[in-house]
DNA sequence: CGTTATTTGTTCGTATGTATC
DNA sequence: TGATACATACGAACAAATAAC
């Protein structure tokens, strides 16, 4: 039935399925899990093993467990980002979370790795900013991203995204009045070190990863950014629009 | 240092990260992985731990242990599959491998699932026929689709599929010249059941999901298709086209 | 009001897998 | 190779909280 010996604990697996489910509104109709008898018959497991997964969920947050009463589920839904043309990270989950938060957490002028180099038409070892972020909505965080700017054009671009708290203020002040997204590449690996903490998820989880680069309208390219989102709390779409 | 009683074991965590290092390029140099001493300072773990990671590699033909010499890389590289206005599966692949293959793994006409009638706009239960295909490139499965097209209009279409190996060829079969993609929603979740066997992968190998409608050009929805990729294998690159 | 059924929480014990030395 | 410590998974209870009668 379920794979075991495998290297990845059966109850996490099991985790992972009632994540899945959850978000999928599965039990939407009753805001509760099934009991832990009938969630261990089904999945053909003993009883501790699905409560050492729903701890695990509940640690994350996800549901709530009530003595006597059952097990409730405290946030379902995933949020959707769009990426297009005009792809911009606050804009983009606006509508869907009442409060929306973005934080520095790190700002630095030193040589781009070669990646960064390559992608933004620059010479090998041209000093860029780099821009450590996170965004939250209604307190959960969704996104991580490093973003990198040529130092020759975008010298204090930190200063202004401080001041803003918008990628796209913090170009407009350095007369770049709109930009186009260039290209995306969307991969998917499991989360590590700080992306963990800092996106508050347990080991194991999944994390989407958008790499893009963005060009002004005279196809210069200004920023190169690696977004990590949780894939159990985001899903990307891509929309076709000009 | 790294992650315990995280439902995921010290070796498949530190599989998890050599397949990334090994796609990422990072020994390309040499073609070879370093010796597994090295490995495991590198991890802070026991040299056993490596060679368990080490096996799991091996067991997926990543790489390949050769005694006395060291332990060689067989392969490496992500394909990429770019999405956009026009996006189809063997032309998407076309250029980066010698040898593309489709298989239709079975065809049935029954009551679509309310997902894909609501992403149709047919009414609910409309029988669909639906196909499910695997795509290998060089030998290697990198995707697996279950396709939905209305039966009304399309009945017959898995013959013309069968005939052709090609979506695009059956559906001008059925007076569908061209067609262009909707929408696309992208997540990940951890392989499962028959993707696993069909793709190939480990227990806890990520798959990215990409969910699409297709319209004809009369901007009527003619295919909803669910294609799941090996994230180690493919990466999914959005770009900006007329 | 107490009784009963349901459901989560806890404690034994045992066997196997994982990781180190 | 064997010894050791800990995590994982199962099984069989029993305790505690809740709801319904």
């Amino acid at each position: 039935m379920m794979e075991r010996q495998a290297g990845v604990a059966l109850w996490r697996q099991i985790a992972d399925r009632m994540r899945l489910a959850i978000n999928n509104g599965d039990f939407d109709e009753t805001g509760m899990m099934p009991p832990e008898t009938v969630l261990a018959a089904r999945f053909g497991v003993n009883r501790h093993t699905v409560r050492s997964a729903l701890a695990s969920l509940a640690e994350e947050d996800i549901v709530q467990p009530m003595q006597g009463i059952g097990t409730r589920i405290l946030r379902s839904r995933h949020l959707r980002f769009p990426i297009g043309r005009r792809t911009r990270l606050s804009q983009g989950l606006g509508a869907q979370a009442r409060e929306l938060e973005g934080l520095l957490l790190e700002a630095a002028c030193e040589a781009a790795p070669q990646a960064v180099t390559d992608a933004l038409t620059l010479a090998p070892g041209t000093a860029c900013v780099r821009l450590e972020t996170v965004h939250s909505a209604d307190g959960r965080p969704v996104s991580r991203s490093t973003s990198f700017f040529p130092a020759s054009r975008f010298a204090g671009i930190d200063a202004a995204y401080r001041r803003s708290g918008s990628i796209t203020a913090a170009l407009r002040a350095f007369g770049v009045s709109d930009y186009l997204r260039k290209s995306t590449e969307i991969s998917a690996v499991h989360a590590e070190g700080d992306d963990m903490q800092r996106l508050r998820l347990s080991p194991g989880a999944i994390v989407l990863t958008a790499t893009a680069v963005n060009t002004d309208l005279a196809d210069v390219p200004v920023q190169y950014a690696r977004t990590r989102f949780p894939a159990d709390r985001i899903k990307l779409t891509v929309e076709p629009e000009s």
